[in-house]
DNA sequence: GGTAATGTTAGACT
DNA sequence: TAGTCTAACATTAC
């Protein structure tokens, strides 16, 4: 699983089961890679004796507000990040539990992240965060009106801006193939060439889809064959038409689409 | 054992 | 200045 938007809004439904408003006794840190701008004892210390009291999402990001005041934590889940509560007497330590913070009532939430690509931080405030890392509006919540002004300054490829996380954030790989796939449009095409019209289809796509796939924590193939990310592979058919799907590099990144259905306008980069 | 997979970011380029 | 592009990072499966 690649950790998307869709992906962290199962992750707040999970903690909102589980975690939320236990109070940590201590925080272990098995790996301080994992770690941005916070040394292990600084976290720890800083956690100590708190309790979870409420979770937001922004983007591909977590925000767990903490009992102490302007203290919140943040989870970044990388390509293979998760979070994982069990009870700490009984149960095994999940494998690559980066961070695990141990409560009161016995249980433990572990931050899991295979490849290092995940960060654990704090901030004062999530708009202090979202603001200092420059992200933009989130792709669930942003509005057709903003999103279009959004898209409608940039040039290059339409997937590179829709998977800019300073221009909407939660958009990654695979929901950017999935968001183009949906709404017709070649990867590569160019931004300058479409109308405040596409863009409107466009923000069309990208709510529906996050919203089916958010409402699903994240489990969209399992939803419907008509959806494209269980068929993105390179002998995958077009769930629409059949055509086998073409692969392509977008801004370094496997892109896959269906030439029948995204056809080239002339005006892709 | 080289390559591909992914998100972010530093640094180069325009 | 600011938007765009490229390469690198980490780890594992194939």
């Amino acid at each position: 699983m690649m950790p998307e938007l869709p992906d962290v809004a199962g992750f707040l439904s999970y903690l909102n089961a589980t975690g939320l408003h236990q109070t940590i006794c201590r925080t272990t840190v098995t790996d301080k890679r994992a770690l941005e701008d916070i040394s292990a004892r600084a976290l720890a210390i800083r956690l100590k004796q708190t309790a979870l009291k409420s979770a937001r999402r922004h983007g591909k990001y977590l925000f767990v507000e903490l009992t102490r005041a302007d203290n919140w934590l943040v989870f970044h889940f990388g390509m293979t990040g998760h979070l994982a509560y069990y009870k700490a007497a009984s149960t095994k330590q999940p494998e690559h539990a980066r961070v695990i913070l141990f409560f009161e009532n016995g249980y433990a939430l572990a931050y899991v992240c295979q490849r290092m690509l995940g960060r654990v931080t704090t901030t004062p405030s999530p708009d202090e965060f979202i603001t200092r890392k420059a992200l933009g509006p989130d792709a669930l919540d942003i509005g057709q009106e903003l999103f279009v002004s959004r898209l409608r300054s940039r040039r290059g490829a339409v997937k590179s801006a829709l998977t800019n996380q300073s221009v909407v954030a939660g958009i990654g790989n695979i929901y950017g193939d999935e968001i183009l796939f949906q709404a017709q449009l070649h990867p590569k095409t160019k931004l300058t060439t479409l109308s405040r019209s596409d863009l409107r289809d466009l923000h069309t796509a990208t709510h529906q889809i996050l919203q089916v796939a958010a409402d699903n924590g994240g489990q969209i193939e399992e939803i419907s064959d008509q959806y494209f990310a269980g068929h993105r592979e390179d002998s995958g058919a077009c769930p629409r038409c059949g055509t086998q799907l073409s692969q392509i590099k977008v801004n370094n990144r496997t892109t896959y689409f269906c030439e029948n259905c995204q056809p080239k306008t002339g005006e892709t980069t």
